[in-house]
DNA sequence: ATCCCTTTGTGAACCGACGCACAAAGTCAG
DNA sequence: CTGACTTTGTGCGTCGGTTCACAAAGGGAT
């Protein structure tokens, strides 16, 4: 499930505070979800609740963490080391959830050889090499929209099969190959289409209104 | 609806390449959709399809954008300007889209007053006034996970009622305040979930089958 | 002018997710 | 030990979104 994290999130926090013991009722309301909803996602991994109590915040921390595959340590790299790749390497959330930044790659020769976050930017022409060198099994498309396809083939030619694209274009990839894509403008936007119908709605609500009668 | 930008980003592909005339099966493909969900979309924007024929691109270019309300110019202010705040700062993809960013804030001392981007860094306790004179509408959030809700809250107080917030937690708002909000650990967390389930099949699969005999 | 071909727009079936509401299960006080 | 209370786990009705499939509509050739 898609809300694991969310609810690891909040079970961190609910930890550093000390709290030993939560029900479903406040996770969910940490988490920003319904608690139905939440008893079963927790359900779908094992009958870890106790009934009368609720769940205890350790044993459901490393439950969900094993059930995430955060247990491991994850070997990343990122390709495109512009002002996004940057802040990723630097990013600390990564390293925090068992995320480790192996690779950085860029083919801008300007920049290869730069040392970003304690790493050492390598061209891309040895992106290959790297992968399988570094045990890369997960890699960050940071690159331009324009290289961003020539780039995932590549990858995906190494063995990789899960990547997180920043790039604002459609990969096409072989069905066994995972894509997430974050597209910070396409956020934007709906926000944006959100904002002008709340604007329409005051202007021309009342209007419409009028129309309608 | 949510998939507006996307239609949107693979029609201006298509007008950069001069195609005049698209039907809903290519443009499809070209945004990773079904087509009859597609034409489904269209038609809630109205009929601007030609039976037999498709859609005029240039057309539909200019329809979507006024839907989304990419006509007129959005003022971004970005709160925190971290690693994160400053690649937002410096991302191409917010101005070719409609989106200007009118103001940095940030609560360090250190680095208010630096310009990134063109623009001034502004201190934090400005927010309130700067929103006002810049005439802001859409806040992005880039600030550390402690301080994000006490941001938010202000940001709300002074009348923004879009928020795109990157910090880790669910923040609360007024049911009239729109939130969206991306997390790239939990991108990848996704992401690790989804290849711990592959390689659990390949090693841990055929093994299944002979318990389940 | 007519016919055939392409493509849109949409009715209707399908599917999964969501949340209510409740029974089962466990705790704790007396 | 018993009974009242709390909280999990889940069956079931509902709802929105997705997709199939087809009728309606337009274009172009003969």
């Amino acid at each position: 499930m898609a809300r694991l994290p969310l609810y690891l999130r909040a079970l961190t926090g609910l930890a550093e505070r000390g709290i030993a013991t939560v029900s479903s009722e406040d996770l969910a309301a940490a988490a920003g979800v319904n608690s139905a909803k939440l008893r079963k996602d927790l359900s779908h991994l094992g009958s870890y609740g106790t009934r009368g109590v609720g769940y205890e915040v350790e044993y459901l921390v490393y439950q969900i963490s094993r059930e995430l595959g955060l247990t491991q340590d994850w070997a990343v790299a990122i390709v495109g080391v512009g002002n996004l790749g940057r802040a990723l390497a630097n990013y600390g959330g990564f390293v925090s959830r068992g995320f480790r930044v192996a690779a950085l790659l860029d083919a801008d020769p300007e920049v290869v050889g730069d040392t970003i976050a304690g790493l050492n930017v390598v061209h891309i022409d040895e992106l290959e090499t790297v992968i399988k060198r570094r045990g890369v099994s997960i890699v960050v498309l940071a690159t331009p929209a324009q290289a961003a396809q020539a780039v995932c083939d590549r990858v995906v030619n190494a063995g990789v099969t899960s990547i997180l694209n920043f790039a604002p274009v459609v990969l096409s990839v072989p069905e066994s190959v995972e894509v997430r894509k974050v597209d910070l403008s396409i956020e934007l936007q709906i926000l944006a289409f959100h904002e002008q119908r709340k604007a329409d709605r005051e202007s021309g609500g009342p209007l419409m209104a009028v129309e309608n009668q």
